[in-house]
DNA sequence: TTTTTTTTCGAACATTTGTTCTATTTTGTG
DNA sequence: CACAAAATAGAACAAATGTTCGAAAAAAAA
């Protein structure tokens, strides 16, 4: 292996496991060099190369370029209780995390029931996540409540100028909407165990 | 708001944004502490209340003591660059989170390529969780390893004593398993972006 | 107020650490 | 082999950083 492979590898696994960066010279002890300039040497090129950065002149401020990644979590909504709101917590089943990126205070999952969205890629134990701040339109699968009592995933359309609730499954019937049926939010991503 | 506090709190700050402890200077210039003896003076009671952890003589080592971390992170695999081993960083595209309870280190993540799981519910673009340390059995999906070069999600299952791969799609052909087809592992788990 | 405790300061010092320069060694190439 | 390039070493230096001490100031308690 190359001495500035030896290296990066040396940081990447220094950084993982103290959450600090080596120091020039814990760097050189490690790779088995015994200057401190050839240690300099090779971080040089790992910059130039961009797979390393450093502030000059302080310590310990090697950073790998890789991207950092954080997570959020968010509840998952199992069977909805009647008489509690979708998001009581006594309707939560777990959490699910996020990337920190993608999340926002309005995201919650549901497991999904049953397999009227199967040819749509969404089966039966599922857990979708759903963005309460995007209202669902016509074409997106959206999340819905019917009679608050329960939750159900459904594409949206209008057809011949009525909204329905279109099920991804021959077998199941087109739910036209009425007063008693809220959007929820839209379903933006999906998780499923296999 | 206590000096205390306030350097704690200007400490976790700093780690979140630099992910690099500040120095003693650092944190005295923040506050508005004239003297570094007066910064380790808070530092000290607060190591002693077990809120921060130092190394003695090591710069920049101040670390918080809260965990945060209860998702582990697993790398996603996009296209396979030729030559080069299938969890080579260069075919890394980024990273997923899971839950730590289900994370081993033998799992890695790969986006799927076309429709020819689309039956399974697996979409282009889905990106399948593949645990490393679970040969797939008959009647799993697995990826496999096709001459080194290409990585494919597909059912595993035995027909007339050959071992095929099997797409979950009418459009696609069953594929013999030869000598150039090596397991990975098998599908755990999927996620998809809506 | 007086006393005690807590907090801050200043300064000096010891290490750690990053930087730079030149010379030497090693490696690769024609 | 001769030459050039890459890699390493050594040393000296500058800067950053942690540590410690005693004294002063501020705050709290008696």
């Amino acid at each position: 292996m190359s001495k500035q492979l030896e290296i990066l590898e040396y940081i990447n696994e220094k950084i993982e496991i103290d959450g600090q960066a080596p120091s020039i010279r814990e760097i050189g002890a490690a790779v088995n060099l015994k200057s401190t300039s050839s240690v300099q040497y090779h971080l040089d090129n790992l910059v130039k190369k961009g797979l390393l950065s450093k502030k000059a002149n302080q310590s310990r401020s090697i950073s790998n370029n890789k991207k950092i990644f954080n997570f959020k979590s968010i509840p998952v909504i199992g069977e909805i209780s009647a008489g509690t709101p979708l998001l009581a917590e006594e309707n939560k089943i777990g959490e699910i995390p996020i990337v920190e990126e993608k999340y926002n205070k309005d995201l919650f999952a549901l497991k999904v029931n049953g397999d009227s969205m199967i040819e749509a890629g969404i089966h039966d134990g599922d857990i979708v996540v759903i963005d309460k701040n995007i209202e669902p339109k016509n074409g997106d699968i959206g999340a819905f409540m019917i009679n608050d009592t329960e939750a159900t995933v459904k594409y949206l359309d209008t057809i011949s100028g009525k909204k329905y609730l279109i099920p991804a499954n021959k077998n199941y019937q087109n739910f036209e909407i009425n007063e008693n049926t809220q959007p929820v939010g839209k379903v933006v991503s999906l998780f499923r165990d296999i």
